[in-house]
DNA sequence: CTAGCTGCAAAGCTTTTGCATGCCA
DNA sequence: TGGCATGCAAAAGCTTTGCAGCTAG
């Protein structure tokens, strides 16, 4: 966890930046919800427990912020907010996600399965990938569990 | 055309809905542009010049409605508004995106592509897919050739 | 020191909603 | 004719911006 914000700090002194302690708190939340989906009110919330000070624009500058450095991905599942996402160190692409219509979890999918697709794309379509976004919608094993449960009641 | 206008009326008297003057002025724009993402505000101008009467409200109802009978499918980018595109007659799958990050054009993929792959989510995650989304961004062929062409000069 | 950062409040956008009126099946 | 649909304007989000004061490096 240290030695991540460490990363990140360093990340933003490289292109001068500063790490504020806001930056700093922003980032921990991020850190600590690492699998969860967040809103920038939800960053925002969870921030202020520890730092009540903060206000909310400065945590959506500091998630604009970290888009743009691209410690985090801006991603958008319909509902009307945006979504943070922390990027996997090392991944080199993006993970995909699963949606469930029932419930509306959001579960990850680390698995590259693009492979091929993107070489389909780049030689059919002459197109120079730079990044992906892959959601489904449909039912999660949990609700899938649920209904045939119910059903042989 | 005419087919497909009477198809969605169909469609919409088969859930007791009405073809409104208005709802049919939105239907046609849609036809009309087919190839584009839509914006509603861009929906509602283009349904503007042939019924000035319209109102911007009703138009985001009716695209919500039309949405809803997936006729349309609401798709965002990214920036700020949802757009709307036209479901393919007879296509079982939501087509995928190719977004440029230098020209902002969107074009369309109407290729599978993803049959293996939601084979494997389904099997691996035990997830049942009703519907997917799946957007690349990166160059696409025009502003590729531009920058080669730019290089040789 | 000082350029960049913050908090607050106001403004800006897109989208939704309330309500009186209108009109399609 | 009756109830759904419409237009307008107001309201309701989410996000961005202006500005005066503050602070990290």
């Amino acid at each position: 966890m240290e030695k991540r914000v460490e990363r990140i700090k360093k990340q933003l002194h490289s292109q001068s930046y500063k790490l504020t302690p806001q930056r700093e708190a922003t980032v921990r939340v991020l850190l600590e919800h690492e699998e969860d989906h967040l809103s920038a009110e939800d960053v925002y919330l969870l921030v202020k427990e520890k730092s009540p000070e903060i206000g909310l624009a400065t945590v959506y500058r500091t998630l604009e912020l970290l888009t743009e450095l691209k410690v985090v991905d801006k991603i958008n599942f319909g509902d009307g907010v945006s979504r943070y996402d922390l990027r996997k160190e090392g991944a080199d692409h993006f993970h995909h996600h699963l949606v469930c219509i029932e419930c509306g979890s959001v579960d990850e999918i680390q698995e590259d399965l693009l492979g091929d697709v993107e070489k389909i794309v780049e030689r059919d379509f002459n197109f120079q990938i730079k990044d992906h976004r892959l959601t489904f919608h449909g039912i999660c094993h949990r609700c899938h569990d649920n209904k045939t449960t119910e059903e042989s009641d």
